[in-house]
DNA sequence: CAAAAAACATTCCCATCAGTATGTTTATAA
DNA sequence: TTATAAACATACTGATGGGAATGTTTTTTG
């Protein structure tokens, strides 16, 4: 039963995966605790009877969509950070890459930014609190990237920040808020979507100053 | 029973300000969901019927929340808006006033950064649609506050954005992104928080270029 | 000081789901 | 081809919590 499970066949995976996306489009809809498991077999056509035959939970579902998320960030993220490149040229392409993931997974994104807090005061978790602690510190892992370049620009020169934590945190708070304000629109072509992120990425690296 | 009803007694509006000072603490700890009405009044060292003798439904707690915690930030950034400053300088001003704000009103500030999103996805609304509605629209006020402020500083030259909407919700990104990583430590003092609002401030306002 | 109303507390009801138990069908293996 | 298990659907259960109904106490008012 363990999700990173070798064994599982590819009929499983791919059943886990269209259940997983169904989820994420639920949360999104509906909020983490207004969707429903009716809600996301509906999603797929089906009855709780498939979503309970390949999850034990419906936390075990919401931590599958949060690690799916997070797995699109790091795709997106990780082979820029081991470009050869100044910081601040690299935190550019960073931020651009990061708001385009954010709009092109958008239910993955939203579900865990809305769902997080609500696991996180739950009074009890039991097994899952140990689940929940590693996806976040995944997370934090994610940030640390962040982090890590905006302390490498400090040391050659080419950025400069008064605190380099709460800098980091108001450049993920600024790139994350995207996934509050975006819209998707049908006729939204992937041009658009490189524009924000292009707008975004440089209003928050070059900033607001003449 | 309009909430903004003049004939309510001082004892009265003393007992709904408990109540919503409650809530919001509740909504904070345990997210808009989760919190329960018997939370709040077990909070207050009450029962469900004191709650429900001053306010119709949960919703309508919420609400009140909501319009408090938007009036916080009204009446904190709105004498600067007045100020006669130059655009950079008021706006520097504005996200340092704004932070303040989130940190020492955070159980208003943290409910409804939580709450809004569940309350827009749900089905039906009903009644409560047109009052959620007025409270969007406020907060879109809010943020049309500091839009202003960056078209200014496009016109007097001492500010520089490619798209003032982008702008707008990267700053406010930023600045709300407070209520999510700000922890409350007792024995942190006012200067510590104004020390964190001032660096904050200065890092997305005057941003992290040399 | 009575009577009425406000301010609660207590008790109850019922709709909603998460999760389970038990079918039924479809694929796989022998 | 038959047995066996996976992949579902259907039907049920139990707990939880919003809100109403009803009691009891404390103010306020006449």
């Amino acid at each position: 039963m363990n999700v990173s499970d070798p064994e599982l066949t590819a009929r499983q995976k791919n059943n886990r995966q269209q259940i997983i996306q169904a989820a994420a489009v639920c949360f999104m809809k509906y909020g983490l605790e207004k969707a429903t498991v009716d809600h996301m077999a509906s999603e797929l056509g089906s009855t709780k009877g498939r979503v309970y035959h390949h999850f034990a939970s419906k936390d075990e579902i919401f931590f599958a969509v949060y690690r799916q998320a997070m797995q699109y960030c790091f795709d997106a993220v990780l082979p820029i950070v081991s470009r050869p490149l100044p910081a601040h040229t690299k935190l550019l392409a960073m931020a651009q890459a990061h708001s385009r993931v954010m709009m092109d997974t958008l239910p993955f994104q939203r579900s865990i930014r809305q769902g997080v807090n609500s696991y996180l005061h739950g009074p009890e978790l039991g097994a899952d609190r140990e689940v929940l602690n590693q996806l976040i510190a995944r997370r934090n892992e994610y940030e640390g990237l962040y982090r890590a370049v905006l302390q490498m620009g400090l040391e050659d020169g080419t950025l400069s920040v008064p605190d380099v934590a709460i800098a980091g945190r108001a450049i993920m708070g600024a790139l994350n808020s995207l996934v509050d304000w975006y819209r998707v629109r049908p006729e939204q072509s992937q041009a658009d979507r490189t524009q924000i992120a292009d707008t975004l990425a440089k209003t928050i690296i070059n900033g607001i100053l003449p």
